[in-house]
RNA sequence: GCUCCCGUGGUGAAACGGAUAUCACAGCAGUCUUCGGAACUGCUAUUCCAGGUUCGAAUCCUGGCGGGAGCACCA
């Protein structure tokens, strides 16, 4: 049935025959012409068996044997071995695009409980650009391990007391606005900032308010702040609605902060943490590390102490098999000095926790909206791109061109935070983002809304689609049949990159198709080019789901 | 100063130690009696430097140069 599997069974059968000790891996050939598997096995074993590699070659071939699905089997360049898909194999793979719910899923991950962590804005302040980047890594990484078939969880844990909540309380009070607007949550935010690194006054006020919002003692600050996390939250909801996030667990500051404290203190005992200049401290440095402050000489929780509270609440809540947690990179080094920490205090949750550090959005100043000032959040990036979208929106064939304007500033970002390897800085080029042409996520929706129409028009043709057997392997079918090894190996390696340069290239070599080929021809012929327009359609749209991007049927 | 990450055409990126280093943008030259031109075709142009390991290095190791992040009471 698979021919991958049938292709390594084999090998490993001769790879035993022979005494290559070797467990059979395939890899996709960089170029079509080199087939659609190959093994540099013969290159890597030659020395060992006194063989020159193409010699071995010849001999891996001769004991595999004959392979059920595969037309041809060759041996080229310095001794790579490259296996060739019949035409029948590709036409089930076609079959299986179009009618099967779990086409390019896996079982890799079965049942597997997984929590991922992602997005972490502040209420109170702007859902900046680097919470847009953390929320579109997290939410492809958690798609991708739906679709290796896990029982994923999604958390956002947000900080709601601190001292930018403070600095923005304090600026409430001054400007006298109301707390249910947004807009003026940013304005106090911003006054209370700069005052407090400005005024000695205004310091001390804030460090008061800072106090009240903990222990909730003043009835009027307790107002502002129940209002004011109130329009917060909910104004985060709306963004993820746009951002197609929708998590399952909320975890906050306040209640991971004393937690979190909790935990430390009870670890001073055993000689975990200690105290260290009025503070307590793991000594990080023991282990190769930096030593890092858990609780400040207030006795207040630091973000490790509270990351270190929070990895046993989410434990008590979803009791996780495996825990990723996606933030910025700057934090890397404390990360590790939490995770040495917690390998301490909670061994077991230690090994299950794993840390996905990205790259920084840097964004090309001076190209961005006039609008907003110099400050680029989140929300204002999309709005901004929305509104350059919109235009070509208007002109299009969607019943709701604000819609389709989002659905492709939407795409624009994530593809631009997507297609690079996780980690790496981002350089947002907005010009490139939007020109909606070549390596971008507005392409691929183009390429799903061409192949979208070709089905539309040809079901009112009632040209029928169907799958020939013996159909010629076009570059479309070759590539197609290749998505559900490239999910797989997105999700072991958490690299959704895989997933966005894969879509682009099929959906190039799709453009190019349809350029060179008439589909609805009104021969004999156009059935199988409908139906593998078909299984394209559905290929990329499944690929955009996993970078969680939209795929509208008609832009 | 120490630690970590990075250095690929003019620009932004890709390449799980392997085949002629791939793609997009920009530039130049083309395609349109066509099912959707947000498309397609062609041309120009790339692995920071010096050693080393390997049958084979953009990838691994050492050193240098250049850039970024971090180096205890923020997250």
């Amino acid at each position: 049935m698979d021919a991958a599997q049938s292709i390594r069974d084999a090998l490993s059968r001769a790879f035993q025959t022979l005494g290559i000790p070797e467990e059979a891996t395939l890899e996709h050939p960089g170029e079509l012409e080199n087939g659609d598997y190959a093994t540099g096995a013969a290159l890597r074993h030659a020395k060992q068996t006194g063989m020159k590699p193409r010699e071995l070659a010849e001999k891996i071939v001769a004991e595999a044997g004959k392979i059920g699905g595969i037309s041809k089997v060759e041996i080229a360049g310095a001794g790579f071995i490259n296996f060739y898909l019949a035409p029948e194999t590709f036409a089930a793979v076609l079959e299986e695009a179009r009618s099967s719910d779990t086409w390019g899923a896996n079982e890799n991950e079965k049942g597997k409980k997984t929590i991922v962590e992602y997005t972490d804005p502040n209420p109170f302040k702007e859902f900046h650009i680097g919470h847009l980047v953390t929320n579109t890594i997290g939410e492809s990484i958690s798609r991708l391990f739906v679709y290796a078939g896990a029982d994923v969880k999604r958390a956002n844990y947000q900080g709601d007391v601190g001292r930018h909540v403070a600095r923005a309380i304090w600026g409430l009070i001054q400007s006298g606005e109301s707390p249910e607007d947004v807009k003026a949550l940013g304005r106090a935010y911003a006054a209370g900032a700069k005052a407090d690194i400005d005024g000695s006054v205004a310091k001390a006020e804030i460090t008061a308010i800072n106090r009240e919002v903990y222990d909730r003692s003043d009835e009027k600050i307790n107002d502002l702040y129940d209002r004011g996390r109130k329009t917060s939250l909910d104004h985060f909801e709306m963004l993820y609605a746009i951002l197609g996030t929708k998590f399952d667990f909320y975890f906050f500051e306040s209640e991971a902060g004393p937690f979190g404290k909790e935990v430390v203190l009870a670890h001073i005992k055993d000689g975990v943490f200690k105290e260290s200049d009025g503070a307590t401290v793991y000594e990080g440095e023991k282990k190769g590390l930096h030593t890092r402050v858990f609780l400040n000489s207030e006795g207040l929780p630091t973000y490790e102490a509270k990351e270190l509270g929070l990895s046993k609440m989410k434990y008590e809540k979803f009791p996780y098999d495996q825990s990723f947690i996606v933030t910025g990179n700057e934090i890397i080094e404390y990360f590790k000095v939490l995770l040495a920490a917690m390998n301490d205090v909670f061994p077991d949750l230690a090994k299950k926790t794993t840390h996905v550090p990205h790259g920084m959005m840097r964004l090309e100043v001076g190209k961005m909206s006039s609008r907003t000032g110099n400050v680029i959040t989140g929300e204002s990036l999309i709005a901004d791109l929305s509104e350059a979208a919109r235009e070509r929106a208007k002109e299009s064939r969607a019943e709701d061109a604000d819609r389709l304007a989002e659905q492709i500033a939407v795409a624009a970002v994530k593809y631009q935070i997507l297609r690079q390897a996780t980690g790496k800085d981002i350089i947002f080029n907005r010009e490139q983002a939007l020109s909606l042409e070549g390596d971008s996520g507005p392409y691929i929706q183009y390429a799903h809304a061409r192949a979208q129409a070709i089905v539309e028009k040809a079901r009112e043709q009632k040209v029928e689609a169907n799958v020939n057997p013996a159909a010629e392997p076009s570059e479309v079918a070759r590539l197609l049949a290749r998505f559900p090894d490239i999910v797989e190996r997105a999700a072991k390696n958490l690299e959704p990159q895989l997933v966005a340069n894969y879509l682009v290239a099929f959906a190039s070599a799709f453009n190019r198709w349809y350029a060179n080929e008439h589909i609805l021809d009104g021969t004999p012929a156009a059935s199988h080019k409908v139906a593998l327009a078909d299984a394209t359609r559905i290929t990329l749209k499944k690929g955009l789901w996993l970078l969680g991007i939209e795929a509208p049927e008609r832009m």
